[in-house]
DNA sequence: CGTTCCTCCTGCTAGC
DNA sequence: TGCTAGCAGGAGGAAC
């Protein structure tokens, strides 16, 4: 599952090898994979035709391509990118364009090199199609700064914290604000970004919290050092992935497991806590799983079912209506 | 408005 | 052996 780690040996791995490069062919197989584009896959591929890739970038899950256009007359030039988000199980490959084509290949950019040679594919690969390609203009960053863009439609989400602009003392002020598990909180995109359910659970391990702990009930330090360990683990996978792609093959399945013998938390159901040797346990959260050590993580005591029953007789939470 | 819940998808695995 | 149910989960948008 692509995290912040994952897709960022991807994004590297594009800068390697798809940036400077001009897309001269697009085929976007089946519809799914630009739904996000408005306008269509036709639309997609014939806008795509005719780039040049200046530059690949990333915030928290999400990669883009900024793209130089070379068509004439084009209104809004070097203002446009291309999306694309990995979802569960996308793959960015670059290939020989005439290696067998991937049975999930849902979209196949031929590319020609700044010396006009070509032969060389990069193809969109999701076995389950929760990612996906769409195109999308540039707008100021304002979490960045003036001089710094971003696609609009990612305006919304938050710096992660491997990037410059992340403010961490501006997300903790943000989370303590909030009233909700900080389980939902880590996996919420426009507070931090980047972190999936498998980097939650190993900052909540490392941090010694569990993850239905309320926001609001946590100390500012408490949550700061949630964050450093977020921002350590995922530091720390790069590390280790970002050593497993060669020339022509962009890696980038998140589930090529590099990282996975170092997990202290996620998937060690049963198995013993690597700092007390208590079995751990597997929780059912938001339709997913949650694993964490009984000991080191003790479940929140007050268990406060906002949804259910939000009657407080004294109303001691109940800042906001005077 | 803030927060929670549901849905999209397909390959693998456990269980009968 | 072959079938089915369950599971994996990012993120948008509906629902409350």
């Amino acid at each position: 599952m692509p995290e912040l780690p994952e897709v960022e040996v991807v994004r590297r791995g594009l800068a390697d090898h798809v940036v400077g490069r001009s897309v001269v062919a697009v085929d976007i197989r089946g519809h799914r994979v630009a739904r996000r584009h408005l306008a269509g896959p036709l639309d997609l591929a014939d806008r795509l035709t005719g780039t040049t890739v200046v530059a690949a970038r990333r915030r928290g899950k999400y990669l883009w391509l900024e793209l130089a256009d070379h068509a004439a007359g084009h209104g809004d030039p070097d203002e446009t990118a291309l999306i694309a988000h990995l979802g569960m199980s996308g793959q960015m490959l670059v290939e020989p364009a005439d290696a067998p084509l991937e049975k999930h290949a849902h979209a196949v950019l031929a590319l020609r090199d700044p010396d006009g040679s070509e032969g060389l594919h990069l193809r969109f690969v999701d076995q389950r199609t929760f990612g996906g390609l769409y195109l999308d203009d540039l707008v100021t960053d304002t979490f960045a700064g003036a001089d710094a863009l971003i696609p609009s439609t990612l305006a919304h989400i938050a710096p992660d914290p491997l990037e410059t602009a992340y403010d961490q003392a501006s997300v903790v002020r943000r989370m303590k604000a909030r009233h909700t598990q900080i389980k939902r909180a880590l996996l919420d995109q426009s507070l931090v970004s980047g972190i999936g359910n498998i980097y939650a659970d190993e900052a909540l391990w490392r941090a010694r919290l569990h993850g239905e702990r309320m926001t609001d009930a946590l100390t500012k330090p408490v949550l700061s050092a949630l964050l450093d360990h977020a921002r350590d683990v995922m530091g720390e996978a790069l590390g280790k992935g970002g050593t497993s792609f060669d020339a022509l093959y962009v890696n980038v399945n998140g589930a090529s497991g590099y990282f996975e013998r170092s997990l202290n938390a996620y998937g060690r159901e049963g198995e013993p806590c690597r700092r007390c040797g208590r079995p751990m346990r597997r929780e059912a959260f938001m339709n997913r799983s949650s694993f964490s050590c009984p000991r080191c993580q003790p479940r929140p005591r007050t268990v406060r079912r906002t949804a259910t029953s939000p009657a407080t007789s004294s109303g001691v939470r109940r800042s906001v209506r005077g």
